[in-house]
DNA sequence: GTCTATAGCTGGATAGAC
DNA sequence: GTCTATCCAGCTATAGAC
């Protein structure tokens, strides 16, 4: 990608693309066999090496999936860090939800990974989960566009999203059965919380022209 | 417990109670070591048997996650089938979101093997089902007495309330933090879906005054 | 770094005596 | 129905040659 690169670079490049290329060859075997289903031997087969080899690049199998955690993690922070319209802090709050209900739905095993922790003796790594925090920091910043600094309306946020999410991924994956309720939930959401704003659409910006997202 | 039982019913309890030893046991188990931790040799020491004598009741693996699920969801269908006050549709609905909550936190891992499907090869039966689909007939009873007759706001209520327990149970077990949300809401939600109410409790019930439950 | 070979373990499920 | 003994499959992880 980068022209003049030093030769201990080269090394290290080619064996980060072999890294990626194991990480890749496991998401596509837990999108079909599952998150539990991750076995080193298929993952091997799948990545055109052998068993032990993976050794080379991860110290266990618990290493693999922080591997996969943290890069889900970076995506995630990525996705919902694309700049949004500021001019309308109702129509902004409701991308970034459709944002994160898309991540979620477009890969329900990262988003199981991600948000379900269900690998019995998998923590991810703190450096790992660090994207996941900043994420939510702009979820915070993106509410206080919207007027909405309380906690506990922060709190109630994060549930209304995840449930619609949940529910969907749960219930009628492939569909739009629940996605398609974020419009109107959001709407319910803001005219419940904003406090003195009787109509949806803000005439005036709550302060802070820019800088909400990263 | 019933006088009067014949001899071929004896050997019908006597098995059902070693039966039930057995849930009991696993149901003990996976509260430590999560649902997939799970085995039949840990199973059968717990239950003070060897783990051949385990496949006397139960055909396989699944057959015992599938019983754990059967009786799960009779107690959930239990839970929320005990009389509300019908004078305030309201606050039988809130009261209703309230059991849902605390059924769930009680027991996560019970909350894991009923709502999150994450157990790798394990369906649960249609008999096993039933009462979970009977409870959520009720769910829908409950809030046509509140004046909620749309799928699409029926939608919405469940995507909140298991939003406000998938994030209690996920993130702050133990605490209070979306719990305590309940109530607040619920308000939201009938403020936003109740069709021609303007205040929160309703003068005059909607028809049916008996019956909504069960 | 990559391989073959295999250790070491744990799991579900079965055989057959009692 | 209950046991002991065992099978067989699968897994992670290591050893050691190349």
């Amino acid at each position: 990608m980068i022209n003049s690169i030093e030769t201990s670079d080269w090394r290290e490049a080619r064996r980060r693309s072999a890294h990626d290329a194991i990480i890749d060859a496991a998401w596509s075997l837990v999108s079909e066999e599952g998150l539990a289903g991750l076995t080193l031997r298929d993952l091997a087969q799948r990545a055109g090496i052998s068993a032990p080899t993976v050794y080379a690049y991860f110290d266990s199998k618990n290493a693999i999936y922080d591997a996969m955690f943290g890069g889900a993690a970076m995506d995630f922070a990525e996705c919902l860090a694309e700049p949004l319209d500021y001019d309308d802090a109702r129509a902004a709050l409701i991308t970034r939800a459709s944002r994160f209900s898309q991540f979620c739905t477009d890969s329900p095993t990262r988003y199981q990974l991600l948000f379900q922790r269900t690998i019995p003796g998998f923590e991810p790594s703190p450096e790992s989960y660090a994207p996941a925090i900043r994420a939510l920091e702009g979820t915070r910043e993106q509410l206080a566009l919207n007027g909405i600094t309380e906690a506990r309306h922060v709190d109630m946020w994060t549930a209304l999203i995840t449930g619609l999410v949940d529910q969907q991924v749960s219930n009628d994956l492939g569909g739009d059965r629940w996605t398609r309720l974020i419009d109107e939930s959001v709407d319910m959401f803001l005219t419940h919380c904003q406090p003195a704003r009787a109509s949806r659409k803000p005439a005036s910006r709550p302060a802070r022209p820019k800088g909400a997202q990263k």
